[in-house]
Parts: structure tokens; C-alpha cells; sequence
DNA sequence: AACATATAAATTGCATATCAATTTTAGATA
DNA sequence: TATCTAAAATTGATATGCAATTTATATGTT
């Protein structure tokens, strides 16, 4: 609440991540300050605070861009989601409440069910949603944000690449994880985190080819609200 | 280079690095903007930088501040710290080439030629270092760029302590984990992370109480250079 | 038609000036 | 001394202008 420029970062964050906003679009500046009824000053604090996020690449003279990040930097991001990851997972080992395993427990059998379900879209974000539940139970505010902000990349990467891959294996992942910790079995439950992402990143097979550039202003046109139909 | 505001937000970055920026701070930003040399709006893009960098914290319709952590944000980022380094120890562990471990012992013995020297500010920066260069050997930008976020934190919390602790047993613990990577003992030089970090935190007696308030004015006015003398 | 080039238009980055809303300061009052 | 009040300062945001640079367009040449 309260900054404008806050606000507009946070609704263009939404677009890259339901891939309304695909990497490489041109943001410009007179474009956003027009759909968002607002002057140019406050969309470039809004670009700003995206690019300290990793989601934008501002380019001197040129403008912003939505980030395309390499394959190398989707490895890296990854590597750095399996380190705090496992941190977090040496922390919970043990040492979490019965409310915490029961809502990791609960979790994942919502997950299971969506699986079941083939309801793909909600596995999918269950799936999703299970890292960011293990982080938030650690209760450290500065992991969580790094993870978050992790997390959001990793949503730029899924916009690169194009097959998908079998999603059961690394559901199921989740429910043997909660085991392995429960049973306080850290090692090895750092170990099935290791390899469950290294299986997403080999998942990701990226084509640099197609781009086909979605202006910007046709990406976020419904993400502003109705009266502002300038 | 280019943006002005980026180059701000480092200057003030330095500034408080160098602890002549102190927690509590009020940055004005017309103050900002008549040292510098710049407008309101660039100072302000630079405050964003800042604060989404966890050093100013910015409260709306009062200003931006350097930001004053509490104890709990000291433990967490300590926490988060011990996460990158155990991950990129188990990486390095065995991956590392020659020429990387003849860095890392070079480090430790600049380090450890300061401690004998007696020069005590030469030893801090090169503590400190350490943990730089291990993680910057891992290659991964991604988690090199976190870490290097974290640690500028710690240097807020370094204006906010007291007490100093004993640095020889902390300067130590960086040579037996270089001896412990090497030998490929992960898991011992893991635990050695944690309880180095561990140690640094409970160290920190943070007084609350005592808080001389310097203007940010003249704690600032050595950055610019000499010719903006406005 | 393909290519290079010169010109025009658009965009970025920054400065200045202005304004309402809010906060801070200073002063007057009890 | 404490409290309330009015003035000054600060923030958040807008509008406008301008130089530098980039992008697009039109022109001319091979």
C-alpha cells in the first residue's frame, strides 16, 4: 500500500509470472505511465525496484526489458533454490512443531488429490507452493524473501522453455521429502532435494529461437483496473 | 556507470559500509540531492535501490532512513549466510581446481600474517574476504550477488555492536575449512560454517539504548568530490 | 530489388517547478 | 512544564522541457 511505483512493480510481476509479460518485451516507459495513469518518474521507480529483482534489464538509452535470463543463469538460480533449500531442511529436521508437519502433510496430500484429479493447473501450483510452505516454516524472513524472489525468476525461465516434462516424479518428491524430514533424515533429504532440482533444470530445454514480441501494452492492458480505460 | 542513481546508492552504500553512515540515519532527500548534485528524483531511485537492498528503510511520508535491524534480523541473516556458504562448500568440495585452492590458502595466509602483524584492520577485511572469495569460486553469480547482499547487512549490524569478540579463534576456523574441503569432508566443514557464524552472532551485544544521531550531510560530504563543493 | 545513408521521430535520462498531503518544528497558551 | 496551534519543511507525485541517443523512415545509389 501507499507508493505507486510499489504497486505497479507488483502488478507487472504478476503479468511476467502468469506469462502475460514474455522475456524480451520492450516496457517502455511513456507506454507504462499511460496505461497506469501515471507520470513517467514513478513508472522508472517501478522498473527500478523490477530490476533489482532480477525480472527486469534496464539498458542505458535503450529501456527496460522483461529479463531473458541464459540457461546458465537458470542452473544458477536453481543451485542457489537447492542451498537454501537444504538449509532450511537441516533447520526443520527435528525441530519443527506438530502444526508444521501437519501442514506440510496436508499439503501434499491436497497435491496428491490434484494429481489424482488431473487437475494440472492446481497440481502444478500445489507443486509450487510446497517449496514456498517448507521456507516460509523455517521462519526467517530473510530466507523467505530470497527464496521468493528465487522463485519468481524461475517463473521467467518457464516462460523459455518449451517441453514440458513428467510432473509426477517430482511431486512425488515432495511426499518423500516430508518423510526423509520427519524421520530426520537430513542428509538424505538434501540429497532428493539436489536431485529434484537438477531433474526441473534438465526438464528445461530452452530455444533461443521463437520470440514472437507481445507489445507491452497489450500484456497488461487487463491488469489495470476498468475505469482506467484511458 | 551511466545512471546517476546507481552510482548514488553505491556511494551511500560505501558510506555505510564504512560505518560513517550510521543506522537511524535520516537521508533527506533534498539533503541528497544538493550534496550530489542531482535532482529529487534521481536521489529517490536511489533510496528504492537501497531499501529493496535491505540497507535504508523507507517509510512513507516520513522518509528514508538507514535501516537499524533487530536481533532477530541479525540470527536470520547469519542463518542465511550459513546456508549459501554450507551449499557452495559442498560444491566446491572435490570440484575445486588448483587454482582455486591456491587461492584460498594464499587468503588464509594474508590473513593469518595480519593476525600475527598485529594489524587488526588488515585481518578484519581480510576475515571478511574470505567468505567473499569462497563463495565467488563456487561461479555462480546468482548466489555470489545474494551473498554479497547479506554481507553488506552485516555491516549494519557491525555499527550496532558493542562489544568486539576474540577474531583469532573466527580467523582460525577459515583455515581448518579450507582443510576440511580439501580432504573432502564435507560435512565436518559444514558444521564448522554454522558454528563460525553462530559465533560471530553471539558476539553481537546489540545496545538499543545509545544512538548519536550524525547528520547525514556530514557524514556524506567526504564521498563527493571535491569540485561539487556547492 | 538490395543496400547504404541521411534525415526525422521517438525514447531515455535528467532538471526544474509546482502542488496537495503529511509530518515536523516552533511558538503561544494555559 | 505540558499542551495545543500555526508555520515551515518534507514527502509523494505531476507536468514540462531539454540534450543525448536510439530507432524508424525516407532517400539515393549500385
Amino acid at each position: 500500500m501507499g507508493n505507486r511505483s510499489d504497486e505497479i512493480s507488483k502488478i507487472v510481476t504478476r503479468a511476467i509470472i502468469s506469462k502475460d509479460l514474455l522475456p524480451g518485451c520492450k516496457l517502455s516507459e511513456q507506454t507504462l505511465a499511460d496505461l497506469f495513469d501515471v507520470s513517467r518518474a514513478v513508472v522508472r521507480q517501478a522498473l527500478i525496484r523490477l530490476s533489482d529483482d532480477g525480472l527486469v534489464t534496464m539498458e542505458r538509452n535503450k529501456g527496460a526489458f522483461v529479463s531473458r535470463p541464459s540457461f546458465r543463469e537458470a542452473v544458477e538460480i536453481y543451485d542457489a533454490l537447492t542451498m537454501l533449500e537444504q538449509g532450511v531442511a537441516a533447520q526443520l529436521s527435528g525441530r519443527l512443531d506438530a502444526r508444521g508437519w501437519s501442514e506440510l502433510r496436508q499439503h501434499v496430500e491436497r497435491q496428491n488429490k490434484a494429481v489424482e484429479d488431473k487437475n494440472d493447473e492446481l497440481a502444478d501450483q500445489l507443486g509450487s507452493g510446497f517449496h514456498e510452505v517448507l521456507v516460509r516454516l523455517s521462519r526467517n524472513t530473510v530466507v523467505q524473501q530470497m527464496h521468493a524472489q528465487l522463485i519468481r525468476r524461475t517463473a521467467l525461465l518457464r516462460s523459455l522453455v518449451s517441453s514440458r516434462f513428467d510432473y509426477c516424479g517430482l511431486l512425488h518428491d515432495h511426499e518423500v521429502l516430508v518423510d526423509l524430514l520427519e524421520e530426520g533424515k537430513v542428509t538424505e533429504a538434501q540429497k532428493l532435494i539436489a536431485t529434484h532440482h537438477n531433474d526441473v533444470v534438465k526438464g528445461y530445454l530452452m530455444d533461443d529461437t521463437s520470440q514472437l514480441e507481445i507489445n507491452a501494452r497489450e500484456a497488461l492492458e487487463r491488469y489495470v483496473s476498468k475505469q482506467n480505460a484511458a
